[in-house]
Order: C-alpha cells, then structure tokens, then sequence
DNA sequence: CATTTAATTGAACGTTCGTTCTAATTGAAC
DNA sequence: GTTCAATTAGAACGAACGTTCAATTAAATG
C-alpha cells in the first residue's frame, strides 16, 4: 500500500478545490480545474472523494469543522472565565466574530479562498450543500442564542435571533467581499485588518444588542 | 415587423431568467433551462440578448436600477421632509433598508427568485457581473454615506463605513437566506413580514449608529 | 397583393463537463 | 523475489453546455 504522499495528495486536492470552489463557485469548477491545480490525475480525485459532490463536502468539513470546534470552545472559554455570571453581550459577540475573522487573517492566497467560500455557502441554494453545514451550524447558533438569552435576560427571545441573525450577515458579507469593500470605500475601510473589523462590530453591535425592546417603531411598508 | 408578443416574450425569457439565476446561480442555470421555462426557443433568447451573459446583464439591470432609483428617491423624500436639517439615523436606515425589503413582499414565486438573486449577486465573484452593478451601488453607497455624516457629524467617517458595510451585509443576508433564518429560528423569525423586519432592523442598527466612537475595544487576534 | 423587414424556428456545431473503466505502477508483507 | 492490495494513470463515455446559422414564419410597408 503505497502512502508515498497521501496524506499530501488528499490535502493538495483539497487546497485546489477550495480555491476553485471559491473563485468559480460548484457549477463554475471544474474537476479538470482542479486536478490542475493540485498536480494530479483526474481519477484520483474520484477514487478518494468518489464525486465531484464528495469533494465539495469534504472541503467544507475540513474548513467548517475546526471552525464550529472553535466556535464553541471560545464561547465556553469566556463562559469559564464568567464564572457563573451571564457573558458580557461584548465577549458574546468576540466568541461570535473572532473566529471567523481570523480567517482573513490567513495568507493572502489562502484568505481569498476560505473567506469566499464561506460567503458562497451562504447563499448556496444547493439542498445539499446546505444539509452538510445544517447541523453544525444549528449547534453554533443555539450556543451563541443560549449565552445572548442568559446576558439578556429581559430582551424577548425574538428580538435575539433577530439580531443574531444580523450579525451572522454582517459577518458573511465582510468574509465574502472584502475586496469590494476596500474599493468601494476607497481604502477608508480595511478588512484584512481582522482586529480592527472586530472592534468595529463589537461596538456596533453590542450597541444594538444593549438597546433591544426599547424601539418601538412601526412603519408601514406599502 | 410583427410584435405580437414581443415585450411579453422578452419579459417571459428574462422572468424565466432570472428564477433560473436565482435557484442555480450563474454557471448553474443553462440557456435550455431558461427557455423551457420561458415557452421559447433557444435561439430566441440570442436574438434579443445576445449571450448568456448578455441576459443576465439584462435581468440584472431591469431589477436593479428601479430599485437603486427608489433608493435614491425614498432618501431625497426624508431629506425634504427634514427641511435642511439632517435626516435622522432611523429616517437614513429605513431609506436603505424598505426598498430592498419590498421585495420580499413580493408573491411568494417571484419573491424567492428577486431575494436569492440579490443575495447571489452579492457573493457573485465574476468580474463581469460586479463589473455591471459597480456604477449604480457606488451612487447609492454615497448618497448614504453622506446623509450620515450629516446627521452624525461627530463619527469617524471610516466608523460610519464600516457599519454601513454592516447593515448591507446584513441586509443581503436577510434577503438571500429567509427561508434557511426561518428554519433555524425555529419560525421566531419570519423573514415575508417586512414591517416586522424594518423595525429590527433599524431598532438594532440606530442604537448601534448612535454609539459610534464610544467604544474602544480593542482585542488581540492571534 | 407583393415586398421587405423583423421575429422565430429546428438542427447542428465544437467544446467541455462529470464520471467510469481498465491497465499500469507502487510499496509493503511473506 | 513473489504476492497482493492500494494507488495512479490514460483513455474514453455519453450528456449537456453555449452558441451559430440557414431556413421559415409573421407583421408592416408600398
């Protein structure tokens, strides 16, 4: 059983679909695209990932585990250091963002590749792809929910999805367009800055969080 | 020169179109797909548009200027409602935030094709494609931008981006995934009820407005 | 009614796609 | 050194892709 550079050559694999995925998104990669990249034999993608559709789910795991790991253990973390005292909405919120946004902080070549796959699953209408981050995502999310109810213990349970729901948005757009962001803003915002765009959300949105239930505006939209 | 259906048929093709786009996203919709759905032939669809990129263009612009113009039109209405005083922070978000949301009003068949549509184009990495949309979102970026620095003259002008960047963001997030928020909310959040929306919406981001500068948080990323 | 022009059609082009199959090659175990 | 299973490679499959073109139909013009 030949290994040679098989733990090199399943990641190799992986590293050139992610980055054709990102850029061209699933329909636009091509497998023949891939292979290139990687250096590799058309066939030995399929013998390990048997389909173009494995290969997409073994990239997102890769990535999007760690991820969700990560998630969850700096939320426990600050929830330890809380020591049974609710979690500031800030440290929520740091738990939220901090992770995803070390990603931008990856290698230049890298960073385009993971930011803009995260930002294209999201918008990923494929039944599929959404059923492999579904589980995951609901953990993270019921996580971050749990900790937000507990800092906020008068905000009605709504409102704080609501606003979760903002804040995993703002996030996506920035991981997905960071490039447009900096050109459309003429240079006045950096997203590469990860700490930076992190204070800025932060305070933002801890803002928004800290002033649920006091809006009572209704406004027609016909 | 026989009209018989004609702006019908360009109308059916681009419906067709743009429902297609939407589901399966640029690379993922085939002309035959479209035209199918359309009731035309194949090569109808040159004759009028060209190439297949020549009909997304189309479908873009015909969905994406009326709303960059009631962009523009809802924000000058506030204006002169404010009789040279500065719009205030909720007056500039409901601006932003009503005339995308509309859509979501929309009948639930066509809803899902304009939001998803959005929400694409958003992530949509293709040169061309944000090429097309460039000109109009950098007018309508603008003209907010400076309602805000109006009405807060004391914020940082990059704090004032930055969080506009976030309440797009979240906007595109709302408009391209509201079946998946409805579904991992458990039904708490109804993503059609778009009164409900706009008030979460600018319940969350004006309080967050109207904190700009306070914060000084500042965390490691590494 | 004849003619001209716009609109529509069916069929086909060459290319590329995801996938499969079979044969060759490799490294380890006996 | 032979055996055997894991791995790599080349070639080909049928299907679907975007696009083109010549021929046909329908409306408007004289």
């Amino acid at each position: 059983m030949p290994k040679r550079a098989k733990e090199s050559r399943q990641a190799k694999i992986l590293d050139a679909a992610e980055t054709a995925f990102a850029d061209d998104g699933y329909n636009g990669a091509s497998m023949r695209d891939i292979v290139r990249g990687a250096g590799v034999n058309l066939a030995t993608v399929y013998y390990y990932f048997g389909s173009k559709n494995g290969l997409m789910e073994a990239v997102l795991k890769r990535r999007f585990g760690p991820l969700r790991q990560e998630h969850l253990e700096v939320l426990r973390q600050f929830e330890r250091e809380a020591k049974g005292r609710p979690v500031s909405v800030e440290k929520i919120l740091e738990a939220m963002l901090l992770p995803p946004l070390r990603l931008l902080a990856a290698p230049a070549a890298k960073r385009q590749a993971v930011t803009r796959l995260m930002g294209r699953i999201v918008t990923e209408p494929d039944a599929q792809t959404q059923e492999i981050l579904h589980g995951q995502r609901s953990e993270v999310r019921a996580a971050f929910l749990k900790a937000l109810r507990a800092s906020l213990p008068k905000a009605p349970a709504a409102d704080l999805q609501w606003r979760m729901e903002f804040v995993w948005g703002a996030l996506a757009f920035i991981l997905c367009n960071p490039r447009t962001i900096e050109v459309e803003t003429h240079g006045a915002c950096n997203p590469v800055d990860a700490s930076k765009v992190l204070a800025e959300m932060v305070g933002f949105f801890s803002a928004g969080f800290r002033a649920v239930g006091i809006s009572t505006l209704m406004v027609s939209v016909t």
